[in-house]
DNA sequence: ATGAAAGCGCTAACAG
DNA sequence: CTGTTAGCGCTTTCAT
């Protein structure tokens, strides 16, 4: 049964047990090269004995850190952040801090209270797919250290992919299987992502001669994914680009639903290799998103900020992503004119030529 | 960029701007009645003002209370935790508290050291699927609050599923469906929800005339379940019941490299219903855990035990599970008596029908 | 209803 | 190298 009653030793029981000024423990504890080695030994002993742990609490307040930092996720439901979580923990507790990890639930409104109540108890914060206004971040960045993961802030440092390159990839691939008209499943509409996704899908899809088309946007979500079939159906091709890896496995399903084959109709490809990916079927194609890496530098650049570093780059730090080829992808078949899927009475003609 | 040096303001600040003592303020924060409308009406505008945020940490160091949980999940990773996550996390926020996530990253060890510096942060801790010993739990139960979720350590107050009803459930349907015979997938076997799975298979097998076979122990991954094809092949069921989803997915996916179909030739079900049991190709057939109500039940009791609740009940708290029959579980085929994925080479002309 | 003062457990000058 | 002495920002008796 829970009996918190013995209270814990503090840091005079030690200094009178072992006979010496409280300071001196606490330097033993903090600063050991200024202590004489035997007194350092002879403390560590008794507090050993005694079951002395320095309060971090205690030790925050005169000193203004708390090792601790935060991390805050826009939805932690959301299989894309499980490596992040751990690459940001990984390098968390490799510094000696500990992790705050906070649910945005998908709101703006929540993410601000929660940094509210927790801002004063950390010592930096990692903010991943922020939901904040960019101007309400400056304001939190103000007060502590910032990073913010998968989005471009002006003036505060952040962490990213090379959505760019990724998408370049996934374009390439595309047009080495014939293809030539590429849907693009937009993603939320506030999103940073889905704006460079996009705006990088335009520009590879000019370079290689090839065409793209924009719809949504629609959740991030396998639901979202789904809701775009009949958005597809009016405009059809033979090949989609999704905003994420989610939309793209329920655009799948429900093309497989409607009758269109994957990838022999139509080709998918998603974006952040999260682990289900791999698991459906077609496995999915997708741009991988180097996610450990990227909690990892968040939380490492965070401490460099913390320790006083001034940012050295100006843009964000982009990590290099690159395209996992699976099963949703294939060879453009030149005979599926029109699509089998069509959305209820399919109108044959407006297939591409 | 980040400039820290606007040092907040303090109850002091906020004392001398509103012409009363410290006392007062801290009075007109966190005990509203006991100070003169106007006065608190004057200080809380004041305040505003000055954009003064009571210093939690400071708060804390007197109280005794920091308004932090803990919550140590095993594996971040596993999607398990996804909904229970969150699940406290909402019970948290309801109450005014912010959540310590810590991932133990499977390690036993990791989990302490984690604690280790956590313990003394909070106000309780919980403790889901740990990997720890019962001795090592109990032992930090005595220094606070705790319960475990998912598991029964003797002594301190837990909340788990009621894998009995789940299993009986999932054995019935099989038993509908015309299986005869059923192997267990066995989890990792320090786990404790492995025990009670396996023990209630055991029953519920009996009880309708069945047959049970265990195999394993196996990594509770997707690919402990493709590792655990060879083992079945030695003894092929027409139905297998898995330790955990993931395990079932992975094989399923073994199963279907092999030759073999599912749920043609065999009939799989999984455990927890996570996310990824619908979106994988059969669906699966799995005992859905309350996810999300056990993390939330998790946080709720923990803050009553830290508030001084006695624990009421003796055992843990047991959630009711549900089967969620989806496309990986049907009817048993009479004549496929032998399998066509035998270990390896498939001996073609053994195949059903 | 309000003020004064004594800590919470620890660190950080400053002397010796 | 070690002891002394102030605090960190807030709460909490105890007076008034």
């Amino acid at each position: 049964m829970a009996d918190q009653v013995t209270k814990s030793p503090t840091i005079y029981d030690v200094a009178r047990a072992a006979g010496v000024a409280s300071s001196t423990v606490s330097r033993a504890f903090a600063r050991p090269g200024r202590v004489n080695a035997e007194t350092a030994e002879r403390i560590r002993k008794v507090a050993a004995e005694l079951g002395y742990r320095t309060n971090p609490l205690a030790r925050a307040l005169p000193t203004g850190r708390t090792c601790l930092i935060g991390l805050v996720i826009s939805d932690v439901t959301n299989p894309f952040y499980n490596e992040i979580i751990r690459g940001a923990q990984a390098a968390a507790t490799e510094a000696g801090y500990t992790m705050l990890l906070t649910d945005a639930q998908e709101s703006g409104v929540k993410e601000r209270e929660a940094l509210e109540r927790s801002v004063s108890l950390v010592d930096g914060i990692v903010l991943a797919s922020s939901r904040m206004s960019d101007s309400a971040i400056r304001m939190i960045a103000k007060q502590r250290p910032v990073i913010v993961l998968n989005r471009a802030v002006s003036d505060v440092p952040s962490v990213v992919t090379d959505n760019p390159r990724g998408m370049r990839r996934a374009v390439h691939h595309l047009a080495e299987l014939g293809h030539e008209r590429i849907t693009y499943l937009a993603g939320p509409e506030a999103s940073w992502a889905d704006g460079t996704r996009w705006q990088a899908l335009r520009e590879a899809v000019h370079d290689v001669d090839l065409h793209a088309h924009r719809i949504g946007p629609f959740e991030p979500t396998v639901a979202g994914g789904a809701a775009a079939l009949a958005d597809l159906a009016r405009h059809p091709t033979s090949a989609v680009i999704a905003y994420n890896d989610l939309m793209a496995i329920g655009l799948i399903r429900a093309l497989t639903t409607a009758g269109a084959r994957v990838p022999d109709d139509v080709s998918v490809v998603g974006f952040d290799n999260v682990f289900a990916a791999e698991l459906v079927t077609p496995a999915l194609t997708t741009v991988a998103a180097p996610l450990h890496a990227m909690g990892q530098a968040a939380v490492r650049n965070l401490l460099a900020l913390a320790r006083g570093a001034r940012p050295t780059t100006h843009g964000p730090v982009s990590l290099p992503a690159q395209l996992v080829v699976r099963a949703s992808t294939a060879h453009r078949r030149r005979n599926s004119t029109s699509p089998a899927w069509g959305t209820t009475r399919v109108s044959g003609s407006a297939a591409r030529a």
